[in-house]
DNA sequence: GTCTATAGAAAGATAGAC
DNA sequence: GTCTATCTTTCTATAGAC
């Protein structure tokens, strides 16, 4: 069982991502430097390159787990069938979400321009999957009748730029309470929608 | 009139300013070089010290500057009284002025972080008293009863959130007439706030 | 006002000892 | 697996010629 010394493989990993995550969001990618990174994990600039092959694959990674673990999480919640009900229940999923995973949504608006030509691209298929779960709750409740949208596209970037905007300015602690803002912004929307 | 060699200050400082806007705008702030900004605008890079102390000083520069002429065409534009009619303006301005002005929206969404605390809270006080206008038009409907909102603040950045989102989507020439736009988003963010 | 040249610091990434 | 050391490039900013 003997191990060289300074061997911790399985921890370090997760900690380097975390420590990218945490700066990239709050400082960007491009200002922060491989050395910022490896001071927070406690390790040397040089000893990162055993997890990624590069800086931009390190960006990459996070927000292609950041998205398809948003996916999957979409996937796990309870879904009405009611076009009302499901919208209700998108919602409070894209605001409880985003505020659980501030620094990653902040990323994934923010740095996408400092991915090379083919990882944009794929980081953009997984954010239009997850924009077409909305736009098909707008077209249901439109062909039931029970939405009156003049155009379902910009409704549905309407209502995720709005949702995601949570993100700018809620503060851990400030005036309203998470459930408190899921009701309002449900609200809203849901008046926004109706016929 | 002779004239140095090569001497075009009138002119030679708003093309920095538009190449650094341009290029901050597409790369980011901290991935643009000084290099890069002058080679757009066909000086040297030591040139550009002649325009601007350091680099923050022209973003900040870039930004405020936005942030004042934002403020100013809002204060110029015909302005109805009626807290209705008044929020269908600020639709319709907001949306047309960020379609016009898209580098700058972009920066000031992003680059914010890259600025001194001083030079930081100076922007967050242009960014405040903009919001303070869709506030207090808010506030006014609330109060007269038109508009029901269960909470005042919270419907400002929502709004101010879903129509700057038009930025990340919209592009010239695209399916939809930027008038069609403003009036969808018009529409929308009357039936959001209605009684 | 713009140029060339460069100082001085810091970046991404790699090599090889342990 | 992590370290130290370093290669190579690039950066911001300045100095001084023209």
């Amino acid at each position: 069982m003997a191990r060289k010394t300074g061997s911790h493989s399985e921890i370090t990993g997760p900690r380097i991502r975390a420590a990218a995550l945490s700066l990239f969001a709050r400082h960007g990618f491009a200002a922060v430097s491989m050395r910022q990174i490896a001071a927070e994990v406690g390790v040397q600039a040089g000893a990162l390159y055993l997890y990624t092959p590069d800086k931009e694959a390190l960006l990459f990674d996070l927000l292609r787990s950041h998205m398809e673990e948003l996916l999957a999480a979409w996937e796990a919640e309870p879904k009405p069938a009611e076009p009302a009900a499901r919208l209700d229940a998108f919602v409070r999923f894209h605001i409880r979400h985003s505020l659980m995973r501030t620094e990653a949504v902040f990323l994934s608006y923010m740095e996408l321009r400092n991915l090379s030509p083919g990882n944009f691209a794929a980081i953009g298929r997984l954010r239009s999957a997850y924009e077409a779960e909305l736009e098909a709750i707008l077209r249901a409740g439109q062909a039931e009748g029970s939405f009156a949208l003049p155009d379902t596209r910009l409704a549905t970037m309407a209502i995720i730029a709005m949702l995601t905007g949570v993100n700018t300015w809620y503060r851990e602690g400030g005036r309203l309470s998470r459930a408190g803002i899921e009701e309002i912004y449900r609200d809203m929307v849901r008046k926004a929608v109706a016929g």
